[in-house]
DNA sequence: ATTACTTAGTGTAAAAAATACACACTATAT
DNA sequence: ATATAGTGTGTATTTTTTACACTAAGTAAT
């Protein structure tokens, strides 16, 4: 940071939490920052909210250039405006998660080059961070950690079709526990939320798996019927 | 809103959702504006950020110069960016929300005069408010009826001594549904935060109920035991 | 002192939900 | 044919939630 930068007056700005679940790992999408501050360190996608869109818009579109994806699911998680959070000026972030279905295919296309580098990282290994983007992730992952509990969000990081062991190692993974397998399935299959297909796990070798789909359909009917998981 | 109007770039805003419990009611802090735009509509309390100041701070602010009052729960739960949020230019606001102890004192000492007059209105009861406050003050209503369920955070609305009768309406009121007066005893004091006292009600022309507390301390200890309620 | 009134305070039984727990089945690979 | 690895299933126990109604205590009026 040797360099004499520019200051600037009071900034917005985005920075999105991207979780995918990959290879039975929790990770979430770090870009290494080829511009001062913080030049070569790990951090959080993020960028300033341009002046005519609305921030759901900007963080739509940073990671539309960062994945090639749209549609994506996003939540607006909490902000953070500490004075000094940003050596060159004002600025005030309003952080994001999002989850992508890595689906084994992960060939994401980023369509800006504001980052020399964006690499899937495991939650339990993450690097130092630039800014305070180690308090924003843990925010998130908190917050997650919280929703999933209660929401169906858990299925927007599975393929389409998922086994219910991939479902309870999510579920594992994210609430880092243990949890019983015949009751998890009773328990997920009693909500009357996910659709059995005819279909079975292919290329594995061993007894393949029955495959299921979220049914997004019933879900809306029961509505707010909420979950309750991981106590 | 006939008058031409300043345009300004982007700025940062506070606005605050705050709570009270009172004759049985829950109510909110409106102001008057009287300033362009929207002046003589009623609004959520709120302001500018300071160059110098975080966004904590600046709610803290905002609470103390309209009521007097600091060190009041308060918690932040939304950012709204649209981009004609604000008619004159960019403004985003962090939202909070806070609770207050009406405790049937009510006199609040503004220390600003940046509104024409702050009354507390129930919430079942609201008028039009100015910008998109509606909007805000929803998701803020919706954010404590949602926590109120696994955080002890109704203590923050009822005066520092209460009677289980009190604090079962307050529950009433904010999840608008009736409670099971038994059920809600044994299940209240099964957590074990809240302290009995020697003390009974007074000024009341019938049996009068016995006085409880939160006790900070246990609850501290149990930490994370979520509380369930409302279901 | 009696009475009427109003809210406080209490227990139990039934239903529902959560938990703990172990083995036979099936597909594949060798 | 055999070994291997993960799939799929049921029951008994405990805990939690729900539904439900009367007596006790204090105040106010007479």
């Amino acid at each position: 940071m040797g360099t004499i930068l520019p200051k600037f007056d009071s900034v917005f700005s985005i920075d999105c939490v991207i979780f995918g679940f990959d290879e039975g790992e929790l990770k979430i999408l770090l870009i290494e920052r080829n511009e001062e501050p913080f030049k070569n360190w790990w951090a959080l996608p993020g960028y300033i909210v341009e002046q005519d869109e609305s921030i759901d818009h900007a963080a739509e579109r940073i990671l539309y250039e960062l994945t090639g994806l749209r549609g994506i699911y996003m939540d607006q998680f909490y902000t953070f405006g500490d004075v000094n959070r940003h050596p060159q000026g004002r600025v005030i972030t309003v952080a994001y998660y999002a989850m992508i279905r890595l689906s084994g295919s992960k060939d994401l296309k980023p369509v800006s080059n504001y980052a020399s580098k964006a690499v899937w990282i495991p939650v339990n290994d993450l690097p130092k961070l630039a800014f305070d983007h180690e308090k924003i992730f843990s925010k998130g992952f908190e917050k997650i950690r919280h929703k999933i509990s209660y929401q169906p969000i858990a299925f927007e990081l599975l393929p389409e079709k998922f086994t219910l062991t991939q479902l309870q190692h999510l579920y594992e993974v994210i609430l880092n526990k243990k949890l019983d397998k015949r009751n998890f399935r009773k328990k997920m299959l009693n909500y009357g939320i996910l659709k059995e297909l005819d279909e079975k796990q292919k290329g594995v070798s061993y007894r393949a798996a029955k495959l299921y789909k979220f049914d997004k359909r019933k879900y809306a009917k029961l509505f707010q019927k909420e979950i309750t998981f991981g106590k």
